[in-house]
RNA sequence: GGGCAGGUAGCUCAGUCGGUACGAGCGCCCGCCUGAAAAGCGGGAGGUCGGCGGUUCGACCCCGCCCCUGCCCA
């Protein structure tokens, strides 16, 4: 007998997780922890399908709008902030619902992940650099100081060039540039809503129609007042970064839609990727049955 | 009816002064991923070059006819 589930419901974007986690979180005393990097962000509603107040259905939501646009967004210090959540919610004999499609996000929750710390002076440094001499000198650089971590970083991701770089300099140890492997840090449970891929598709092309529709381009014409455009995260969600682009005139309105589609479909595929990546998920196809399918596997698994 | 431009990857377009299409961007498929993860990075599959005929050892590139698109003239 489990009495300190860890529940986690993940998948791709528009599968339907809020709801299915919603429904759970009302059969099992549970309480919503939000594993969406986006739906941090103060303001940032329509465009990431957070869940209005009036639609939670008097389920407690955790980690949503905890961060103003302008900050940039971080796993450590979301694993921070969920972790103690988590306890709190347990505590309270509550079953915790992680929801959320930001699969590092919920790693970062459910398995021995440390983030080593950051150093702003030196991540400014480096970048400067990654400006001016390129990824691949900096790569170079990489393999001269940590050989494994320049092997598994490939020499055009900058990004992640530079976070090796940093880690190394401020802590004098290499840098882990792999995932540990799955084990739960304590007993949980991810289930995954597998939509096949045309229906999926479709359900994007409708929420992207139904989030312009509703005022997504008001929304960010606010946030934009709000200091969006400085936001180094916010300002590249999907559907802000193209409103945006539409206000600022760079682009039309039927152009910042169907880039919206065309990037939501693609982000679509890189969580699937990333989720079936993980041998624990148990899927379940979405559908009438899902939520019964899914209370009916979480009762086997509690009792088990 | 006449003139001009153009018809090359799913899309937008490069390209070969005749010698097996070097293609590019986007899209698509697949994957990677430890402090920006709705971000970042990589791999792959797709064209026989509008159609027919001719010239040539050899044509997508030359010639003829035809079809289609756009613009112009009438």
């Amino acid at each position: 007998m489990t009495t300190d589930l860890l529940l986690a419901v993940v998948g791709p974007t528009a599968a339907g997780k809020s709801s299915l986690a919603l429904d759970l979180a009302l059969a099992l005393d549970g309480e919503i922890v939000n594993a969406d990097s986006m739906q941090l962000y103060r303001g940032l509603d329509i465009g990431t399908a957070k869940l209005p107040p009036a639609e939670r259905r008097g389920v407690l939501h955790h980690l949503l709008d905890v961060w103003d646009v302008t900050e940039t967004a971080s796993v450590a210090e979301y694993q921070r902030m969920a972790r103690l959540v988590v306890d709190d919610v347990l505590s309270r004999s509550r079953r915790p619902v992680l929801v959320g499609g930001s699969g590092l996000y919920l790693r970062s929750v459910l398995d021995d992940l440390t983030f080593p710390g950051t150093d702003p002076t030196v991540r400014a440094r480096l970048e400067d650099e990654l400006a001016t001499v390129g990824a691949a000198t900096l790569h170079a650089r990489l393999a001269g100081a940590d050989p494994a971590a320049a092997a598994a970083i490939l020499p055009g991701n900058g990004r992640r060039v530079v976070r090796a770089l940093e880690v190394i300099e401020t802590t004098g140890q290499p840098f882990t540039a792999t995932l540990p492997d799955y084990r739960y840090l304590r007993p949980a449970l991810q289930i995954g809503i597998d939509v096949p891929l045309p229906e999926l598709d479709r359900r994007i092309e409708h929420r992207v129609d139904a989030m312009f529709a509703s005022g997504l381009v008001v929304e960010v014409r606010g946030l934009l007042e709000k200091g969006l455009k400085d936001g180094r995260t916010a300002s590249r969600a999907l559907g802000y970064a193209q409103a945006a682009a539409m206000l600022d005139g760079s682009m039309s309105e039927s152009d910042a839609r169907a880039d919206t589609v065309r990037a939501t479909r693609r982000f679509a595929r890189r969580q699937r990727s990333w989720f079936r990546r993980d041998p624990r998920v148990v899927w379940l196809r979405a559908g009438p049955t899902l939520t019964d399918e899914a209370l009916t596997l979480i009762r086997r698994t509690i009792d088990s």
